[in-house]
DNA sequence: TATTGTTATACTCTATAACTATA
DNA sequence: TATAGTTATAGAGTATAACAATA
């Protein structure tokens, strides 16, 4: 096969690069609070599905339930989010942000969704041409939270 | 401030959502070849930079020298690489890929730098129209390799 | 004495297995 | 007996410190 079009591999590599330098500012905003990327997710999650059942969370995060007790253990221990006592079952129990914790996963779920300034700097008439193209290459995340695997 | 633009944040969502498929199909083949990011990034900078002494490899991939042991290690178990002594330097090695190092490290390349299949299937009108917006967008990656930050 | 790579060791991240409280 | 979360423990990944060989 042909190699692929030469322009079309450096538009990729643009952005790619848009992507990276997200994520990098994601992961050194964690790393300023002391927290890890599972720590994010976890937060991020809260934000978007309301308190959450340890069990549920292990099943969001794709991990092992022993470790959502290390990432609530963590969490707690910073305020950001507190355990519930499930109402209906006792054996349960619910993660919920605090007030402090939902700020800090606002602050954390602006930096992943919010369109990068370089973005935001584009004319009416290219941000109406990059949407009617991004429509053509795929669909957004799910409606219903998910974390993405890149922030696994 | 007000909220920025909704139809940009699905822009946004949609071309994170590219990104983030070609970083799980980049894992996922490092994980069938018994393999972790770091090895990847380490194979793919030989291609790119060629032989490279221990030392400077620990530097480009931003870790401990005693790291790139273990890496180094692992890649020379697997046939990916091999350790050479300098010539001029006794103290130093240098790594540089096997045959079938060179194969891999160019298959895992391509899987980060070749366009997504739903950029290639686009129009060459599309095609021109993003190249021409992403140039406003932000550079690619230096011309010297380094390895994007995302992949470690 | 300074530098290159290796080894010994320790710390973080994450999973598996055994445990407890409840269902 | 089965399920929810916790604890104990183990394995990967990665750093720091001590070391051997060379400069």
């Amino acid at each position: 096969m042909a190699d692929s079009d030469p322009k079309l591999a450096d538009t990729w590599a643009r952005l790619s690069g848009l992507f990276s330098s997200r994520r990098d500012a994601l992961f050194e905003q964690l790393a300023e609070l002391g927290l890890n990327p599972p720590h994010g997710v976890a937060l991020m999650s809260l934000l978007h599905a309301g308190p959450t059942r340890m069990g549920d969370m292990a099943e969001t995060m794709v991990c092992d339930a022993s470790y959502i007790t290390a990432v609530a253990d963590r969490l707690e221990e910073l305020g950001l989010v507190e355990r519930r006592s499930s109402p209906d079952d006792r054996r349960a129990k619910q993660l919920a942000l605090t007030a402090k914790g939902e700020k800090v996963a606002r602050r954390l779920d602006a930096v992943v969704t919010e369109p990068p300034p370089a973005m935001t700097a584009l004319s009416k008439a290219d941000r109406d041409a990059l949407a009617r193209i991004a429509r053509k290459l795929g669909e957004p995340d799910t409606s219903r939270w998910m974390p993405p695997r890149s922030l696994r």
